[in-house]
RNA sequence: UGCCCGGUCGUCUAAAGGCAGGACAGCUGGUUUUGGUCCAGUCAGUGGGGGUUCGAAUCCUCCCCGGGCAACCA
């Protein structure tokens, strides 16, 4: 696992301060983070952040990471979630020293919240949700206090016994932490830690009618744990006084709560919610469509983990609210693609070029080299033959001073081949160049050019009877604003149409037969020369390959153009 | 108009009273058989007013702006 840049960066973020200064001052002997996903979706981008940053803080301490799923509401829960986020967690790079479930420990919470009854610090109440609502106050004005919050401890007791034998509906009573009703912070007047659901869930079945809140099971696993550094979002800050109030209360290990900025990714959204509801409404394939920034999306879509954590880690983590611009996660898919990807030519959108003075019947082999970027990979060989395929794009007619393509009459490399002029070229009815013509210079050929013949450009290409049809998709931004959650109206609303562009057949160099995963058992990542990365789909076929275009290469010229 | 956070180049992120630095993006050039990579250079910032201090992004104060908080979600 590569952490250069985070060994490079001399600086600390305010969590290594918060940890230099517990290892310094005793508090801690050795750190013990954890990563606590709720099993109810799939992991994206901004759970890379986190998990980056529990285990990496851990790592670059000495200390560990658990994995613990935070499994209090069976109702949205489920063990496909659990299998998918592991394998995610896996896929980054990380491993965890313990996995956990916060329902292993629902005994050990019951217990507590007995203990809590029996020192008066919780309450059973039979009010309805709406009526606790009612009387909760405003963030302006305090709550009241409910009429059941001065049961003795016994009835309490009994009453939440009878709570855990089933004896009453769901919803009819919740028992609640004893705070204060007036407290300025909503979450102390007297929060719910325990409620009736009859339902099952994924791991203890039907054992359970109750299940503790969030507030009620998080930090206590902590503790149970022995979790030194519990770090989670911006949005529990309010959370972290009952935190505190639970540990202390119960006696606990004395888990503390720090919190960081979310990621924000320009032109997309990071909350389950609304990826769910692309993936429920139709707007995206499924949980892993290469447009999604779940990390299973970002797989399909081609991104390595080392781009990943390399992200993570130059964003850094702070408390102020961002929107990070994409172009920074591309920056770092490019920077280790463009070190492991094997080139290979595809012309997407192919013109016949003939090479006039080449013969009919010849083919010649041509190495190539796989990756200029690593002398380990190696060269291939790539048939040349008189009918070639180039870009429609890399021939103009009447082409511009700056234009380094092919023009009647101009010069251009053709890659890892000859140099070659171009003499003529014909046009159907409509318009649409059908053919070029050009020449070759056979002493010009690739390493061993003795011609002094200049070409400012240089193509890729392929061999018109080697080239084999591959299906490319290509990705563009999901949403056409910057910050879709934040606009207003619906997400749905500013959607890009073009955010998928299919070319259901482009011509390939015959070496990435080799290369399918069919044949060698795992998908690899190239980048088609001149075009940008690409990475077999998984609905791709030895007998139909299918490649998702991961990032587009930089393309200073189409910017040039744009001017 | 309650409470809690936060505000440094376009975007992130450093600077713990002492030269406002780095990265991405942008722009210029150089190298190049990928208009890629690489290299060099360049543009660009402390929300505002007062105060403390020899000296303030940093401390105090008032204001402005952004975010969060009224699930039996996490």
């Amino acid at each position: 696992m590569s952490d250069s840049s985070a060994e490079a960066k001399s600086s600390k973020n305010f969590l290594e301060e918060i940890i230099d200064k517990d290892l310094a001052e005793g508090r801690h002997t050795s750190i013990l983070t954890r990563f606590p996903p709720e099993p109810n979706g799939y992991l994206h981008i901004g759970h890379a952040k986190s998990i980056n940053v529990n285990f990496g803080l851990a790592k670059k301490y000495g200390g560990e990471t658990n994995l613990r799923f935070d499994d209090t509401n069976p109702i949205t829960e489920s063990t496909e979630y659990v299998q998918s986020i592991k394998r995610d967690v896996e896929w980054l790079g990380y491993e965890w020293k313990q996995e956990l479930y916060a329902s292993d420990y629902f005994e050990k919470l019951y217990e507590f919240a007995l203990k809590l009854i029996r020192d008066g610090l919780a309450y059973v109440d039979d009010s309805t949700s709406e009526q606790i609502a009612a009387l909760k106050g405003t963030p302006t004005t305090p709550g009241t206090n409910s009429p059941y919050r001065d049961r003795s401890p016994e009835e309490n007791e009994e009453l939440f016994k009878r709570m855990r034998d089933g004896e009453f509906p769901d919803g009819s009573r919740t028992l609640r932490a004893k705070i204060d009703m007036a407290a300025p912070n909503m979450l102390m007047r007297d929060p719910v830690i325990y409620r009736i659901k009859n339902a099952h869930h994924h791991r203890t079945d039907d054992k359970w009618c109750i299940y503790p809140t969030y507030d009620f099971a998080h930090g206590q696993s902590d503790a149970i744990e022995n979790i030194t550094h519990s770090i989670c979002t911006l949005e529990f800050m309010p959370h972290r006084p009952l935190y505190e109030w639970f540990i202390e209360k119960l006696g606990l290990f004395p888990s503390r709560q720090y919190e960081f900025a979310r990621l924000n990714l320009s032109y997309t959204v990071m909350s389950k919610r609304k990826l769910l509801q692309l993936v429920n409404e139709g707007h995206v394939e499924s949980w892993d469509d290469p447009r999604m920034p779940t990390i299973s999306g970002l797989r399909r879509r081609g991104y390595t983990p080392a781009a990943i954590r390399e992200f993570c880690n130059r964003i850094g983590v702070a408390k102020r609210d961002n929107l990070i611009d994409v172009s920074l996660l591309e920056f770092c898919a490019r920077e280790d693609l463009n070190r492991i990807a094997e080139r290979r030519m595809v012309v997407l959108d192919p013109v016949k070029l003939i090479i006039t003075n080449f013969p009919e019947d010849k083919t010649e082999m041509l190495p190539s080299e796989n990756n200029p970027e690593d002398e380990q990979s190696g060269e291939r060989e790539v048939p040349f033959t008189r009918e070639l395929l180039i870009e429609r794009e890399d021939f103009m007619e009447d082409a511009p001073r700056k234009f380094f393509r092919l023009s009647p009459g101009r010069n251009v490399r053709l890659k890892s081949a000859f140099i070659i002029t171009c003499d003529d070229f014909k046009k159907d009815e409509k318009g649409e160049v059908t053919e070029i013509y050009a020449t070759y210079h056979p002493d010009s050929r690739s390493g061993s050019d003795t011609s002094g013949i200049k070409a400012k450009g240089t193509l890729h290409w392929v061999s018109a009877s080697h080239a084999v049809p591959v299906e490319v998709r290509s990705y563009d931004r999901l949403f056409n604003v910057e910050d879709p959650a934040g606009e207003e109206g619906e997400i749905t609303d500013y959607i890009n149409p073009d955010s998928l562009v299919t070319i259901p057949q482009a011509w390939a160099e015959p070496a990435i037969l080799d290369d399918l995963k069919e044949k060698s058992g795992s998908a690899k990542h190239f980048q088609f020369m001149r075009k940008g990365y690409y990475y077999e789909d998984i609905s791709s076929t030895a007998e139909k390959p299918v490649f998702n275009q991961t990032v587009g290469l930089r393309d200073t010229w189409a910017k040039q153009k744009g001017k």
